[in-house]
DNA sequence: AATGAGCGA
């Protein structure tokens, strides 16, 4: 496991007050580029110098979880210290500008992006008090936040969550017992960049998915126990929900509507 | 306290 603080680490610049960037008026999304690498050098050249490699090589992270001070100048002062960032992106709303909450670093090589996102991964950023979202960017709309495609996923629900709890740690802490486990995700406050107490924990197996239902209950992570309940899916492909719940409610409710319609129906006759 | 603002001209 690499650490941060040696090869490319992350940069602990101070206690800068988000404040300056609250009242910043709305600009165009814009394109930062590295000083080392001027516009004015790439014109000369005929072919454009940050494509070296294969056209189809990622090269590019997507970042999220970001809170609206969190621009462009700001993913610089986060990945600018690697010296091979050739752009970073924050997409905004067309009309506001405000920002979506995500963006995109490319970097010079692959290799580079790749040691950026196994070091900064789960590290604290700047100013945030919140670890980085980091993952590869994947130029198509299609499978987004599914990391593996070996199948659905088995989601559990975690509430009562300490403020310090990590993606990381609520994966760890379930996949001491459980095999399964793809991945955990706590919940961002996007106005704070703090905890909202709660996360998801996804399974590739649904009898641990049941088992941990139990198992884990009340089970402590950092400094809390936690509390498991069933997640309510967000794609509903993958959905395990027993089948006969909505067909009941809706036939449940269509009994009742034939029940009032019966009254009305009788007074109106009366 | 309480069910995920997630892939770009």
């Amino acid at each position: 496991m690499m650490q941060p603080g040696h090869g490319i680490a992350p940069p602990n610049i101070g206690q800068q007050p988000p404040q300056q960037y609250q009242h910043a008026p709305p600009q165009q999304p814009y394109v930062m580029m590295p000083p080392q690498a001027p516009q004015a050098l790439w014109a000369q050249s005929a072919q454009p110098p940050q494509q070296p490699a294969s056209a189809d090589e990622v090269r590019t992270l997507w970042i999220g979880d970001l809170q609206y001070w969190m621009d462009e100048n700001y993913l610089y002062t986060c990945f600018g210290n690697t010296g091979e960032v050739t752009s970073v992106k924050v997409i905004r709303n067309k009309q506001t500008s405000q920002s979506e909450g995500y963006g995109f670093i490319e970097f010079n090589t692959r290799a580079t992006a790749e040691k950026v996102l196994q070091t900064y991964q789960g590290t604290i950023m700047p100013n945030g008090g919140q670890s980085y979202r980091l993952n590869w960017a994947t130029f198509s709309a299609g499978e987004r936040s599914s990391r593996q495609d070996d199948g659905p996923d088995h989601t559990i629900f975690v509430g009562d969550l300490a403020a310090d709890v990590t993606d990381y740690l609520l994966q760890e802490t379930f996949r001491a017992r459980y095999n399964s486990v793809k991945g955990a995700k706590v919940v961002i406050d996007r106005l704070t960049g703090r905890s909202k107490g709660y996360g998801f924990v996804r399974f590739a197996d649904e009898g641990e998915q049941m088992r941990a239902m139990t198992e884990m209950q009340g089970v402590l992570c950092s400094t809390r126990p936690m509390r498991i309940g069933p997640a309510t899916n967000k794609n509903p492909a993958a959905a395990t929900q027993p089948k006969g719940c909505q067909e009941a409610l809706s036939s449940r409710s269509l009994e009742l509507i034939s029940a009032e319609m019966i009254t009305i129906l009788v007074h109106v006759l009366a």
